[in-house]
DNA sequence: TTTGCATTTGACAATTATGTCAAACATTAA
DNA sequence: TTAATGTTTGACATAATTGTCAAATGCAAA
């Protein structure tokens, strides 16, 4: 029992760890060397619980992807008002950015590189059921009159560009850390105020 | 005179096809074997034209950010109004950006990664000459009150975004090739549409 | 034609990263 | 205590990539 408690805490390690140098601090390029050592642990280590590096990130990867997933799922099937859903989902989706900036770059790499785990079915379902509300409230006029996949591209650009392209944006607008986290924190009413009409 | 005219022509091809293989095509890690197949020519020509692979690497970033920083300022020096200016920068960007979708996001990954060639204090001259502008225009009313950072952040995340992340965007979005194309096109408007008020 | 120079090439050396393996170690159950 | 099982380690083999170098090539001026 707690040797399998044991192994599974180095294994979790070493999956925390790896996440932590990928999507935190964008070393896509971290050697298996460098991970073991983020760790604590011995570098075979890594290939004895996940058999190879690649297979490491892919484990991660996916794991990174299903979360994000179920968070999208379970707000857009709540019953929260169309505002609240978007007002609910920027501050999940700044929570979780913050701590791993780096994740949706690195999808954008690996997309076209020929890996793609998304459930593009199940994606649809959700992003149709999604569009009908758009619909909705443009009947309604609290929103400016597009295709609903337009309006879809707005919030999420508005919402992940500032913290995807952190590193790029605080240093070429010149500002400091606090700064630019002062500048984020006042981000979702911004968002809001754009995307909806007064 | 045709001797140097040659190796120049090697030595821009190279920089040509580098500069396809990482920004166009996003293989941040191609080997030298590879550009030098992708350029046909030897592999070793790259270390005698430019030193080592990192100096090659270098060498088109940095040619990418200059080219990109002068079309900025000649948009933003003109003598166009406030709004003509914002069309003609969606213009050239998308134009540019279609052709090297992946320059931003490499740019992200290698900014705290310690490469950094931006001019500072050049670029801060630009966004306050903006920001200036930006002002007057919400006095005018023709776009919301806000800091007018968050205007520009606005401004490149409604435009940027969907370009950087094309390849996880129409992948989660089930789009085609075409028919994101499509949606790219309508942006230019849907995007002045979102930042004036009418 | 011959000399000189830039360019191009293939062979080699050095470095780095990955993955395998057998041995050492620790922990639990008999 | 001992056997069995799972975990950790260091040493080694392999593979991939980069950079150097001397020789070959081609071209242009003397």
């Amino acid at each position: 029992m707690s040797a399998k408690a044991t192994d599974t805490d180095t294994e979790q390690l070493i999956k925390d760890t790896a996440k932590k140098v990928f999507f935190s601090e964008g070393r896509f390029n971290a050697t298996t060397q460098e991970i073991a050592d983020a760790a604590g642990v011995n570098r075979t280590l890594i290939n004895y619980y996940f058999r190879s590096r690649n297979n490491l990130f892919d484990i991660v990867f996916q794991d990174a992807q299903v979360q994000e997933h179920d968070m999208m799922e379970k707000i857009i099937f709540s019953n929260l008002s169309f505002k609240e859903k978007l007002s609910q989902h920027l501050d999940v989706f700044f929570e979780q950015t913050k701590k791993y900036p780096y994740l949706e770059i690195y999808m954008v790499t690996q997309m076209n590189q020929g890996n793609c785990y998304k459930d593009k079915e199940h994606m649809n379902m959700l992003l149709d059921k999604f569009y009908l509300e758009v619909a909705v409230e443009m009947e309604k006029g609290n929103i400016e009159r597009m295709r609903p996949e337009q309006f879809v591209l707005n919030f999420v650009s508005l919402m992940s560009f500032p913290v995807s392209m952190r590193p790029l944006l605080q240093e070429t607008m010149g500002f400091t850390k606090e700064g630019y986290d002062k500048l984020l924190e006042e981000r979702k009413d911004v968002i809001m105020n754009t995307l909806f009409i007064k």
